[in-house]
DNA sequence: ACGTAGTATTCGTTATTCCGGATATCGCGA
DNA sequence: TCGCGATATCCGGAATAACGAATACTACGT
């Protein structure tokens, strides 16, 4: 192997559980809606009902949406009277989605011809 | 909001499918075996029977899953003989990963009691 | 040419995940 | 207090994805 590299010796926490827990949290950006929420709540916070007209799904599942982008830790919730304010919490979520998209944009092709996993 | 920052002006692409494309770049990372296939794959080359013994799915389910890696571009194969030998391609596969790890690090409580998207 | 090992693909089944609609829950104003 | 607007949660139902087993394909050795 690649001696005296030493790279990445823990890339993955090899802890139990660990490598679920990244693919859970990998899991809550592999959707469109999702996706298209956390670029919506990048530069300003919005409103539970402003999310719903801006992606046009129904208010029960935006609010679903939102919630799991919070447990994950993409955004952060604030309160206010009968509001529920969203905004995104962790500078990283930017930089890991601007990776995630200049490494697609250089594989367009084959993404797009990609079936998913298991196709039929 | 913050002001004068002008940040993620286009973060994801506008582009028609282009949400889609990231959310599927991103789903191939949100499944446990094929984040195991990746690390198992970043230091050195393996044949697909070596992952097969590695990650203890069946040959066709890990040719599949490698095959699915591939085409979102994070591997790439070199063929000799009856063999294919599986390597992480881009260097940016790291960063990404250990990018996720390090915000899912933060929040493991919150990710480890999310019950996914839509539990019932 | 034949058999075998390595890899890829297909098939039916099972498990996850997303969805809208209905139904709570909570806060505020009249 | 009553009603209403904003959010959150609870249903089936429909779509997607993962799985093993079986099968097809390919390259090599004999």
């Amino acid at each position: 192997m690649a001696q005296g590299v030493k790279p990445a010796a823990a890339l993955l926490p090899s802890e139990a559980g660990g490598v679920e827990m990244v693919a859970k949290f990998f899991r809550a950006l592999g959707d469109p809606a999702r996706l298209r929420l956390l670029q919506f709540l990048l530069t300003e916070e919005h409103t539970v009902t402003e999310c719903v007209e801006h992606i046009g799904l129904s208010q029960g599942r935006v609010s679903t949406h939102l919630a799991c982008l919070a447990d994950c830790g993409y955004v952060q919730t604030r309160r206010q009277g009968r509001f529920a304010y969203y905004t995104v919490a962790d500078p990283r979520v930017a930089e890991l989605v601007t990776l995630a998209r200049s490494v697609a944009a250089d594989n367009t092709d084959a993404l797009a011809a990609c079936l998913r996993i298991d196709n039929t």
